[in-house]
DNA sequence: GTCTATAACAAGATAGAC
DNA sequence: GTCTATCTTGTTATAGAC
């Protein structure tokens, strides 16, 4: 057995992943499977064992980082929060704390601008941006609030792509300022 | 001579990087100098000519879009705009309808994104960045009007990168909500 | 389930012809 | 100023040992 013998696949697939991830939003897809496996502690050989190709591990980052956004928007939102603009509100924390934090599923728009070299991550992009369109109208609140909101928690998180280095002082109170246009209605 | 006969250095220069923009967009940084080469109607040895490297390249190219993109905002400030937040009512319309447009500055974020990795790359656009930043602030909008309406126009040139489709439709009662803010001041 | 070794290829960069 | 080789390196992906 090898050096990762305590590790389970899943845990050993896991750590590909999030090997992958970092090293996509530090130099992109140009990234060499042998540099994610390294960070990964495992050999290439081991990587190409868990994923066929590039490509595939390419479109099971997208496909993860993807999934990941979504959970952890549905888990910032409180149970008590039941009246309307509950998902855009979780949607806002997540995307604005995003730029604050320096783990999790933060940054999802760079490593996702990486990834749309891929074409097939691209139709999932697509497909997954629908879905957020969609589930975000049935949300409850008025078109142009959610279309305001929804574009400032989107460009706060792009921010860091192009150089923006907005500060946490800055970050929670735009938070704070989207979430107050959720709870008033109009 | 070469077949490019009749085009001065100057547009072999800029179609290189109009060809290199267009392919960093569509397949990232590990588009190859051959293919941009191609693309651009010279050979790889014309292009390095010009460029001494990849890495040049890239650099002039960050360079072009940020450049462009100022450029732009500022030809999008109506001569008789002297009020509070003229600049940023330039920089919004050309974010808005950058997401829109087919040509010119539009999808800046993610090229600039798709550059990052290019570690001068970053330094250049955190300086412009900051520059922005400064600019901004010195355009006379409170404080956070200007962050609210600068998040959403970044955010609405960045959905194209991950999948967003906003219809034109959209897109312009986002400019026109946008615009609003700025001039009732508060 | 993971590793080493290697085949097969692509890409960046250089040198020199035109 | 641009093009055609060519050198050299790095990368993907495979085959097979452990």
């Amino acid at each position: 057995m090898g050096r990762t013998a305590g590790r389970s696949p899943e845990q050993t697939r896991a750590a590909i992943l999030d090997a992958a991830g970092r090293l996509v939003r530090e130099r992109g897809v140009s990234a060499s499977l042998d540099d994610v496996a390294r960070r990964a502690g495992v050999s290439k050989g081991g990587l190409l064992y868990h994923f066929a190709n590039k490509h595939d591990l390419h479109l099971a980052l997208a496909a993860d980082w993807l999934e990941s956004f979504r959970t952890a928007v549905l888990a910032a939102i409180p149970p008590d929060d039941d009246a309307p603009g509950r998902l855009t509100r979780g949607y806002v924390r997540v995307s604005v704390d995003g730029a604050l934090d320096a783990t999790a599923s933060r940054d999802a728009l760079v490593v996702i601008a990486h990834l749309s070299s891929v074409d097939a991550v691209v139709d999932l992009a697509r497909a997954d941006a629908r879905r957020w369109n969609e589930d975000l109208r049935a949300d409850g609140l008025p078109e142009d609030v959610l279309a305001l909101v929804v574009a400032a928690a989107d460009g706060a998180s792009a921010q860091p792509a192009w150089g923006g280095e907005p500060t946490p002082d800055e970050l929670t109170r735009l938070r704070e300022q989207l979430l107050a246009l959720t709870i008033l209605g109009d």
